[in-house]
DNA sequence: TATTGTTATACTCTATAACTATA
DNA sequence: TATAGTTATAGAGTATAACAATA
């Protein structure tokens, strides 16, 4: 198997092995994994339906089903926009909030976890590597990326 | 931001570009992304309902829903097995093994252009750091892995 | 009694199409 | 007319619980 194919199914793996991670997590704060990606997004300032719906890339309808769920659960709410009556912004509750903290604060230390077996030089190889292939960022908003 | 801080956020970066990567090779072939994983593995030999289950991490239940969709789409039976008559394995038709092989060569491709950009040594870097965190294991596994 | 697989029911997530209200 | 959001409907994927047949 040559150079190419081997770092292929390396990172196959490591995908699925990072969104169990992140299911487990969502799990164990009652939330579904688009839940907790919903959230994440609305933690970081109010946005509006559309906006969202273009953000995860799925269908407006499907984002008010989305939406209708984390508010039964008291987790966001609709508030009306300023300015433009047609439109709603989705804000966290402070419930919602907490949840969102708590979710990232976890996955931070789960995925700490994970990198910790690596020497230095090979996590700081890594982070290189990475960084070429998707791009610097924090953690917050890789956290809620589609 | 630290160095593990960096490389966690470009885990679930690069985590969410292979899964976005695996959904449109799935949909290009015109199967769901689980539809796609359950094809791959049973095209390397026909498995056991329990056996399939455990190795999603699903229940039976939800098995037999996924099994009865792929079979009515014409891409694997379920087949006695001798020996024991409460069990079925899940084999493949001839299209469900075509569409298999089709999507893990286009997978393959796939992710050779994401890393092709790297430099090899970069290349060799990450595929150590991979190894040392999901293990070996060539892409045909890795890719019907949970 | 334990295991294999299914059925029944319910929930989440998603898409498409048709709709309302506002701009 | 175009945009923001919703409703209605359908389908995939999942879980739980109860069931059948076989071991």
């Amino acid at each position: 198997m040559d150079d190419i194919a081997q770092v292929t199914a390396g990172l196959v793996r490591l995908s699925f092995r990072v969104q169990e991670i992140y299911a487990r997590v969502s799990e164990r704060h009652d939330l579904t994994p688009v839940q907790a990606k919903l959230l994440c997004v609305v933690a970081d300032g109010p946005r509006g339906m559309a906006d969202l719906a273009n953000h995860f890339g799925v269908e407006r309808a499907a984002l008010t089903g989305l939406v209708d769920r984390v508010e039964r659960r008291g987790l966001a709410e609709r508030t009306a926009v300023p300015g433009d009556r047609r439109a709603l912004h989705v804000a966290p509750t402070e419930a919602g909030c907490h949840a969102a903290r708590a979710f990232k604060t976890e996955m931070g230390e789960e995925l700490g976890k994970l990198v910790a077996g690596l020497s230095p030089e090979l996590r700081e190889h890594l982070g290189q590597a990475l960084a070429q292939l998707v791009g610097p960022g924090d953690l917050g908003t890789a956290m809620c990326r589609p």
